[in-house]
DNA sequence: GCATACACTCAAAGCGCTTTGGTTGCCGGT
DNA sequence: ACCGGCAACCAAAGCGCTTTGAGTGTATGC
């Protein structure tokens, strides 16, 4: 069933048909509700192809997902697409998903672009000065970065205060009397990776402790390396008394090198992570097993939709920022440096 | 730059700028050439909502990914897209994603059917018996099913041997002498789950062991869940010597609560879980952490998106399915049974 | 009683592409 | 000289919707 056929039905020309359902004034209250009432009865919905045609909007947001090394995907993205997906459906929107190795990102965006297939698109993962920022510019297209980069152009973003956070983190090691903190990064090309460590040499350098390259390390985020950094750390002569990891899966991989070496987290050895609160990793209990600077990576992505959205609709000037602040969740992972 | 002012100032018509572009027979090798180049020197794109409109074909499949239990979004998805994503980009296809709570699934089809915007879908998460297969086969819609379920209708499936790899592996920790096995299962509403159980209850049953029901849970796989399980066996008077879990990451709570209890994976008590080979949390060395049957989710999802399109694009009859047997990955969380 | 306003409805154009059903001009065969 | 066939191209219709610009008929103001 489409708009002419219905309008056959009723009697009713297209036109009419077409401003009773989408809400304009110039129909009867009487026409409008009839009109409603029909295309309930023979389940018409408006062939959205054809919609989106005629008014030029795409009614969809495109999300190009990088791979990062060894094509790992990044599960946080899972997370933050169910909290964007949740602000799509409630205002109509559909969610297109592209992943792509970075090297092909460029393309991926100009093509978006060129076939008009969106409406705006979400940046992932913006590296310390991402070359995407110019590129959507140039082309034209509405966005909102998930984070934050090095860019002399305005741009909207949300963002949690990394570099606050992991100063917080290593301030609270510091004052528990740790002095050997060693840093498991994700990879430094990521902006967020790089301002989490630019907060926790901020902390040591404000405690006058030396910055020590052999404690800091940085790599993809997956629980091998957490484990295998953590395993070497340990052997060391004079191994760190603290972790500071930079996700929760990284964090576990530390965790288990700790076990196995015979220690328990909070007693010999503390540990914090930065903790996305991922629907399958819940760090939760009366006492969480991991003391954590926080931030719910799916509100993230519900509210980053939203700011999209609202600039797309002319609800909101560009740009949009929003910086939000970590939670630091106190848990069992964290205690006294032994002496 | 649009057909028309394209085919302006090549002095041709639109119809032939079409064809050219397109690979019709009808045009010169001589003005296909030239029309091929002015497309590449001004950029033209054809405006992909027009393509479709005039084609009848969305070029888009849709995914509606349900959320489980407390709104948990599975992480596996995010590598199935990885993997489904490659195949639609290869084939010009968009992939249109929406995250919804069981309780609205059927709504997201049916809105997705009726506005034709996609060419198919991928069902995920099937249950035992699922009712999503009689409303796509109502709506009409082309699809595919990750997992299988109970139906009379024929379907087109992509699966893994879930029934095999569990009795496989409790057949070897049967074969290592443990008695004692407990089953950490993921739901078992889930037809995945159900059918672990499965194998897991004919191999015990070949063995002459009785099923004890306060050896076999089912939740949402979590870390906690298996963490927290595990804690909760071992402490009983006779702690089961094996434990078989259904996800990497439920594994890793397993193994935290073992290595807490200060026992060793391999020795005191054995592991096997079944590892979808996810790009964050891998399972290899030379050595491999944990013995797992394994299968790569993203492989999966690659040819799952390639079988659908074969059924969309008409080269394949349906119903297309695949069963793939999983690996037994020897690792080193399993040894013999202690005496 | 006439002009103006208003409420409601419609015909037709347009979004940018594909595709049907031609037309044109050239060649070879008879 | 004529015709059929073919290669190369084109005009126009159509996909299903929105939106512009008109056109009715009725209520209101003076």
């Amino acid at each position: 069933m489409n708009l002419k056929e219905l309008s056959e039905v009723l009697g009713l020309s297209p036109t009419t048909v077409s401003r009773a359902l989408n809400g304009y004034p110039e129909v009867s209250a009487a026409t409008r509700s009839r009109v409603i009432a029909a295309a309930q009865e023979y389940g018409y919905v408006p062939n959205s192809i054809a919609k989106r045609l005629a008014t030029g909007r795409a009614m969809a947001i495109g999300h190009v997902v990088p791979l990062a090394e060894h094509d790992m995907i990044n599960p946080i993205f899972s997370d933050f697409l169910a909290g964007a997906g949740e602000a799509y459906s409630k205002a109509g929107y559909n969610m297109l998903l592209r992943v792509v190795p970075r090297a092909n990102e460029e393309q991926a965006y100009r093509a978006m672009a060129a076939a008009q297939s969106v409406d705006g698109v979400v940046v992932h993962g913006p590296t310390v000065s991402d070359p995407r920022l110019a590129l959507l510019h140039e082309l034209g297209l509405k966005f909102i970065v998930h984070g934050r980069t090095a860019s002399e152009l305005s741009y909207s973003w949300l963002d949690i205060n990394n570099r606050h956070a992991f100063q917080n983190a290593t301030d609270y090691l510091l004052g528990l009397g740790h002095r050997r903190i060693a840093l498991i990064n994700g990879l430094e090309a990521m902006r967020f990776a790089h301002q989490r460590r630019k907060g926790y040499e901020a902390a040591l350098e404000a405690a006058g402790i030396p910055l020590d390259p052999a404690l800091m390390f940085q790599a993809d985020m997956t629980e091998p390396y957490g484990y295998h950094t953590t395993r070497t750390l340990l052997r060391r002569n004079e191994p760190p008394t603290a972790f500071l990891a930079s996700s929760l899966i990284t964090a576990l991989g530390v965790g288990r090198a700790i076990a196995e070496a015979g220690m328990v987290m909070g007693r010999e050895v503390s540990v914090i992570t930065h903790d996305d609160a991922m629907s399958f990793l819940p760090n939760y209990g009366t006492v969480p097993m991991f003391t954590a600077t926080t931030s719910s990576v799916r509100a993230a992505g519900k509210r980053a939709a939203e700011m999209l959205l609202d600039m797309i609709e002319g609800r909101a000037d560009e740009p949009q920022t929003e910086l939000w602040e970590c939670d630091l969740v106190l848990g069992a992972s964290t205690g006294p440096a032994p002496h």
